[in-house]
DNA sequence: AATATATTCAACCAAACAGTTGACAATATT
DNA sequence: AATATTGTCAACTGTTTGGTTGAATATATT
């Protein structure tokens, strides 16, 4: 089993997520396949700078590039979400106690 | 309900999250409660450098800060990863398919 | 063959980042 | 009162980031 998760790995792929232009892209490969051209199209950059952030993607392991002709086809590879997901998740138990707490806070307002 | 998922406070976190020796901190945080000096300690860096990064997961709403005296407690807010988290959790589809076909695949070891 | 299209590359720029050092502020200790 | 400790701040440095533009590459279309 190897462990995608390494350090290193998951600096690539946080610091990936750490950019609003990046997670619409995934966003848009989440629901099919997409060029580079359509990945850039709804954003005021050049393709230039867009295709930065595809590579950075790319680089990540969050996307998988086909090229057909002079066209690249970008599919979203799941796996490092996954990943990522796990460390989060290895927090849950802090978080849903908190909620919890929350909960029980809500449905008995006592005062204080 | 309050929004924590905005897309600048995700920035935010996930940038916080991009770096190895702040999500070390969290994983310090996660077991308690824990000094500026404590945090920075199993780092080779100046406890300058390591109150920046203090300072960048605080930013990030990663962290609380009690000071006392001149000591700075600090401890972690589980609520942003439980928002990274729930960001995360929109692709779970995505991988949980993928993980699903590999076990059939490695169940039915089949030829090609 | 000429032109249009899809994309990258290289060079550049300004801003942000991660680190340093030295000084400062505030609080404890002796 | 003198000193030590905790932590921040300000200024500086080198690197990375996110963007630009113009040229280059490769493929399609006419």
């Amino acid at each position: 089993m190897v462990d995608y998760s390494s350090s290193a790995q998951l600096d690539l792929v946080f610091h990936a997520l750490g950019d609003p232009t990046r997670r619409a892209m995934l966003r848009q490969l989440a629901q099919q396949e997409h060029t580079v051209s359509e990945l850039a199209e709804p954003f005021s950059m050049s393709l230039a700078a867009a295709s930065k952030h595809v590579k950075t993607l790319e680089h990540a392991g969050l996307v998988r590039r086909t090229i057909r002709g002079r066209t690249h086809y970008c599919r979203l590879n799941p796996q490092p979400l996954s990943d990522a997901d796990d460390w989060l998740r290895s927090y849950e138990r802090l978080w849903s106690q908190r909620l919890k707490a929350l909960e029980e806070l809500l449905r008995h307002p006592e005062k204080e």
